[in-house]
DNA sequence: TTGTACGCGTTATCAT
DNA sequence: ATGATAACGCGTACAA
């Protein structure tokens, strides 16, 4: 394949011009730049960007580890990414672990041999340890989402605590009290923080916190099917069920619906994450939804600013808002007769 | 940042040596592996991928172009690439192109410069000039939904034109005479072909083809919006709506909710491409569902043989059959009184 | 404004 | 079984 010293040699200039040429660096006559030009054409000519790389040690390449592209939120996420990676020259190498720590470590391990410039991750499972090579190689790296303890670290996160508690409240506030959680991985901060959010709004309303109604498992649509399944034969069953995610939610929903009951006259639904069209779905659900799409540039900004050196402080934490979209899934509870 | 060398160096042996543990290429001692290994170890030595992609010509990274890895139909069958790319130890750098043909244009081109082994590409134009600094550079290249006329290159598609056929049949069998098509894009083929199975079907049929029942525009929601409100106001409006795709169908609920029509009594509903939880709107969309995650593993798989070496011969084109599903947007024309 | 010399980390080739 | 040397394409430091 032709290199810079083929162009060089048809222009009758030293590389080095081709070079200035080709990335507008240092001044160079203008008939020698047109010389230049013609004989890239000529060519067909294409800078060899890994030669670049391997020179400069910037890739202008960055990961994103995340469970499942499939699920909407992720894949709005990845989206604010790509946008913003775009905008500013980099590419972006989507990695799916499914979850599953293994494929993770692997590709943590293997973006490193990689040189990437960057790593925005929304971890698996809740171990700085994980973390060791990225701080050891001084890897720059955003944590999406999900917090890992003692791993000081640029984080981008909703403020789901604060979002479950609002929605908790506002259960509340329409009556219902016996109100169920089917929450995430206890090793995941998210579902943690949306735990303690849903007691906080009972505590703070007096509504007693029963650990019956708190229920722990993936965030799979199979374990909101089971669940919730399991929680609406225990009696009296629960007046509302809380899904942690937005495939809890939808196995909720298929669970409901197969044991005949209502939304929401025999039990209300609300759920974390909203989905693309969750008007149509019916009933449409009512949910906290996060800024996904914000939480992927948020992100994306965050390392590139990193990455550019303009900020070289410590670690910083980005919250963003998570907002409560009322929809018909919850109703009002029938004052006692 | 410690290299090869260092490696060598601590072990007692040159580089090579290094290497070939590394690689498990040639004969080594297996003492000599073991103080090799140590070495590593107590270095925290990581190998350059870019080094070596910069000696062997061989990145093992693959991109994916398409339009927006928002729409769930591309969500899947990124997810399909990804799976196998990573089962066969490549990785993928996903691009969106938004249907802006700018910007394709220049992904390929910044693509090229970055020594991607191979694309996969749904191109947002039929022109095959704009592949032709990939024929210069002789970048493996696989089309994926999408056809690029007179450009020779392995292809995965669903096949579109009987999918469009069965269900317009099968729209024709319920009653359903007076049925428009809100198609793609004319420029792409995935949208050319839908029309065409159409038109077979009301040929075969013997009802009458109305162009004004045809129409064209992006694949975008609010072309579905619009399109469908202004096929509505017609006298005689249409009995049936087949949406070329599922943001069009999605466009096409909202107009006819806003309409005050009921689906499928006031007027039936067909979209291409299924929804992610499509049986949980309401009504139930009957579609055309394509093999997405399968069109993913194809291409990757159809692009990774190349690059092999495996296959060497011509362009081989695989098309993919396509699904009806029958749900409830789609009802049973009464008899006149 | 233009050019020379060198090094980046790895592996292929050839040799021992 | 192991090693020496060269080469990949580019950009930086320095020189002219």
């Amino acid at each position: 394949m032709v290199n810079i010293r083929d162009v060089a040699k048809r222009a009758g200039v030293s590389a080095i011009t081709v070079s200035r040429v080709i990335n507008n660096s240092g001044a160079v006559n203008s008939a020698t730049r047109e010389r230049v030009n013609q004989a890239i054409e000529e060519l067909g000519y294409v800078p060899n960007t890994l030669a670049k790389s391997f020179r400069s040690k910037q890739t202008s390449l960055i990961a994103l580890v995340l469970s499942d592209i499939t699920n909407p939120f992720w894949t709005t996420i990845a989206r604010g990414v790509e946008d913003t990676a775009e905008k500013n020259g980099f590419h972006v190498i989507l990695c799916n672990t499914d979850e599953n720590p293994e494929k993770e470590a692997n590709y943590i391990n293997v973006l490193l041999q990689r040189r990437v410039d960057g790593i925005i991750i929304a971890s698996t499972i809740n171990d700085k340890n994980r973390f060791l090579m990225l701080k050891r190689h001084a890897l720059p790296c955003v944590l999406l989402d999900r917090r890992v303890d003692g791993f000081k670290c640029d984080t981008v996160v909703s403020d789901g605590r604060e979002g479950a508690r609002k929605m908790t409240e506002h259960l509340i506030r329409r009556g219902y009290h016996r109100i169920a959680i089917v929450a995430g991985p206890p090793t995941i901060s998210t579902a943690q923080e949306r735990v303690e959010g849903y007691c906080q709004a009972l505590r703070e309303n007096q509504v007693p916190i029963d650990e019956g109604l708190i229920v722990r498992g993936s965030y799979r649509q199979d374990n909101g099917y089971e669940s919730v399944k399991q929680l609406l034969k225990s009696d009296p069953r629960p007046q509302a069920i809380f899904a942690g995610n937005n495939f809890i939610a939808v196995g909720a929903l298929h669970a409901i619906r197969e044991l005949g009951l209502r939304i929401p006259e025999d039990v209300a639904l609300a759920g974390f994450d909203d989905i693309p069209q969750g008007t149509l779905i019916s009933p449409a659900l009512t949910v906290v939804s996060q800024r996904a799409y914000e939480m992927g540039v948020a992100a994306a900004q965050s390392l590139i600013t990193r990455l550019s050196g303009k900020y070289r402080g410590k670690a910083r934490e980005i919250v963003l808002a998570t907002d409560i979209i009322i929809r018909e899934s919850c109703g009002q509870v029938r004052e006692r007769p």
